[in-house]
DNA sequence: CGGATGGTTGAAACCGTTCAAAATCTGTGG
DNA sequence: CCACAGATTTTGAACGGTTTCAACCATCCG
């Protein structure tokens, strides 16, 4: 019984049995959480690495004025950046956006294994460059995308995430995300996502019923990923089958 | 004669003697380069980690229609994040703004001492931890801000990473951008960068002579930083020194 | 000089915002 | 089963920050 958590880990560098082991163990005892609770908060010293296991979770900042940014999503498997290592004020938030069960590792345990074990390090670099690389194509899509592009981009980039741990169906998948959450992790404002998310319907990209199951399909997968521009290479899931871009259907683990 | 690379290193976390002369030997034959030239090229394994010891560089991305974002900037003492550790194709381009001095650390011998060096692998943790706070307060400075700000908060950021590598006199710096990669780095036109500079020089913060010297004079400092809504939090320069800021709102260390 | 690069200026167009209200769904309790 | 509150989505119209396009200026340098 592997964890998502292990089973994304190895996406990166296959782990030693013994190492899948202990690491299952720090998040044998996730928590419960209801939607819309903080996990960590900026300006604390979180003392525990956070692991989600199920449901969605965001990273985000505040503005002193209420704007507000979400920096990550938090799938489930996702770890939060190895953040904790600093013991410093973290500077930013983290929340959940679903119910979720999330486990807190004590970063003790996670710093003595990673310490103890090479592939685990390893692992935990493979997880932090990969969020890093994340976030510098997030800052290219908010930076230099226009609204459609933006939100074509995001929802392939989780169709592609959520793939990867088994959460989608073809091309559908379940989008727990509000207007308001999209607005605030592709720099618009909700009225116009809604705009936006229209043309998308309209032009036969995608379908989506926004009250009720809140399920998402992707009708046209290289429409969508044409009119990202997207280029799957900074999600590098894995060494092996060195994915390159729409890859579907061939997810071979 | 310790190299800036190192001393940046211990902002994190003070390094043994030993340590930092090993470190120091990685960077001890510096390469020199050429304004606009690239360092290291997307979609290329990197078989070496990139340390600048003089002069600007800059991670970028490019749409397949010549949009450009600039995800960091490469200030002397940086290092790019620990890419090369996956063995992967670069998912962005390293790139030289002015002439520089480049250090080249091939990736075995970077990993091998920080696998031996316990300090060195904090350190380097220090360093990529570091990078992707900046990464995504600039997220939220292109999501979540207008013009004004932006250039605000880059402006300021900048003073302060400067300042931690002794490139400032009081308020005022280099700085070697164009208009058009200022642009490029905010996510807007070089002509509204253009405008908006004017009005910062009108309001009396900044002084800068675009011709010439390339000096940029901060003359108020607080003022700046408020219409940034800068929290220096996340530059988290140093454990020592702590933050060294107009930090409005006190946060109890 | 003359050409190149980068900075400045102006006017028009547009994308996205703002504000405000209505519509649609969910959940709760009577 | 209906009524009602609350949250989210949808719609409309006006506004505005930023872009676009195009020209012109300033400085550097060979």
């Amino acid at each position: 019984m592997v964890s998502v958590w292990v089973r994304r880990l190895e996406q990166g560098t296959p782990l030693p049995h013994d190492d899948r082991c202990r690491l299952d163990e720090l998040v044998a005892a996730p928590v419960p959480f209801e939607a819309d609770r903080d996990v960590v908060v900026e300006g604390r010293v979180s003392p525990d690495a956070v692991v989600v296991l199920q449901g969605w979770a965001c990273r985000y900042k505040l503005l002193s004025d209420g704007r507000r940014q979400i920096t990550a999503f938090l799938l489930p498997g996702d770890m939060c950046d190895l953040h904790v290592f600093l013991e410093q004020p973290m500077d930013h938030s983290i929340g959940t956006l679903t119910p979720a069960r999330v486990a807190l590792v004590p970063r003790d345990r996670l710093l003595g294994l990673a310490r103890e074990r090479w592939p685990v390090m390893q692992a935990l670099w493979w997880s932090t460059l990969r969020g890093e690389a994340i976030l510098r194509e997030w800052l290219a899509v908010v930076g230099r995308r226009s609204a459609a592009e933006r939100i074509a981009h995001l929802l392939y980039e989780l169709l592609l995430r959520l793939q990867a741990v088994g959460l989608t169906e073809d091309h559908a998948y379940v989008l727990p995300l509000t207007q308001a959450e999209i607005a605030d992790t592709l720099g618009l404002t909700p009225v116009h996502v809604n705009r936006t998310l229209q043309t998308l319907r309209q032009d036969g990209l995608i379908e989506l019923d926004s009250f009720g199951n809140r399920r998402l399909t992707i009708l046209d997968p290289e429409g969508l990923a044409a009119l990202a521009d997207f280029d799957a290479r900074y999600l590098r899931s894995s060494d092996r089958n060195g994915a390159k871009l729409p890859d579907r259907r061939r997810t071979a683990d």
